[in-house]
DNA sequence: TCCTGATGTGACCGGGTGGTCATATTAGGA
DNA sequence: TCCTAATATGACCACCCGGTCACATCAGGA
């Protein structure tokens, strides 16, 4: 369910102002609760219109978590290109860093992403978040093989694993500096950037101490 | 808004049977869209006396939520009661244990605290997670604290971090565990008894090796 | 038995939703 | 300039929601 040629024809400007009331609409209220209604009324365009541009709600939420992936894929292959061959885990704290900046930059995408996490009556729910830990999965089980073999991390431990544990750690970090709702007492949000560093810094150093082979 | 004397007064077998449905209902919905009229034609009873027993949906999904406190703090109480004097890192382990058999014998329950944790629309949010939270900064920050007094774990991790720590690592083990969109890859839904162990058992050593005093 | 207060009932209300469609407006080639 | 096809419009529809309330039913003391 791709949007119409009729939004395909609209000037770019106009349609980064229907993606953008979208995305926000979506990001503050979840798919089910979005209304079509507000948007139109915040767009300043009538409710007939969206429909000529998508065929139906689920249409456009598809439409705008498919520019969530793109996002994520251009943040994904600029890190690769980045540090392709680094140690496995200077690798795992550009990527937290990566996720930070992507919060900074894009939000409401990740409010979304979170929604998507979390909410059971989003549409093709499985399919949407397949395709993202699809990335995240080849990203992080790739880096761990890679590790393994050069001996940086333990190897009694199978990849999947890991790739929770280094999981868990991570984005559990993000949805507290991207919510403090779910900041149970870091306080990321009011942390000065020295302290956040640490922060991060602290985060790796355990993970390290924690996957590292054991010393005999 | 507790629910009214005319539900107090209620045999115990029907005021189980209203609960049990109004826990399925939001266990499947979440608050917003779980709807009043579907748990009155599935009970067998008018709406409006669902409107004698409590103020509103708000007070109804308030009580359902007390139960679930009600039985979190149970569950720690006997846990406190087990081994108060054990190790750190057995007691998490304990801790962990603890979760799954939880989800075991109260699957929707758990899964009204997911919503809870990720929906931004149920009422009193803040102050629901807020109750929750406490328990669990209690009972890890205490243990936290005497691990460091102790020496079992690193003293330079303020205890905010360690918390942090071991909360990602055992809530988001216990998300996959409870449903499985939200395994990434251990396939802990299809696990026999015995691999589940072993990743327990591995979880627990790689916080062990992370939160221990560094080796001179 | 009858009366009264507590409890049970479901038709109904206002409001919001996603989606439709007959009609008005616009753009641009003939 | 005029005609036509593409696009924009918003009143309208059926549906479902939480919540209300006038009324039926029931329990049990007088």
């Amino acid at each position: 369910m791709p949007p119409k040629g009729t939004y395909i024809n609209l000037p770019a400007a106009k349609q980064a102002r229907i993606l953008t009331a979208a995305v926000r609409e979506f990001a503050e209220n979840g798919y089910r609760r979005a209304s079509l209604n507000t948007m139109v009324k915040e767009l300043g365009i009538a409710k007939g219109s969206l429909y000529q541009y998508f065929v139906n709600k689920e249409g456009l939420f598809l439409y705008v978590f498919d520019r969530f992936t793109d996002l994520v894929k251009e943040m994904l292959a600029s890190q690769v290109k980045n540090g392709p061959s680094a140690n496995f885990f200077t690798q795992i704290q550009e990527a937290l860093w990566a996720g930070i900046r992507f919060i900074d930059s894009q939000p409401d995408f990740y409010r979304i992403y979170l929604r998507v996490l979390f909410e059971e009556e989003v549409p093709q729910r499985r399919a949407l978040l397949g395709k993202v830990r699809l990335f995240s999965m080849e990203y992080f089980g790739g880096l761990c093989a890679q590790a393994q073999a050069g001996g940086i991390i333990r190897q009694d431990l199978p990849c999947p694993m890991v790739v929770f544990l280094v999981e868990s750690v991570l984005d559990r970090f993000l949805q507290a500096y991207a919510s403090p709702d779910h900041d149970t007492g870091l306080g990321l949000a009011t942390l000065s950037a020295g302290d956040r560093e640490l922060a991060v810094v602290q985060i790796i150093d355990v993970l390290k101490s924690g996957l590292s082979p054991l010393r005999a």
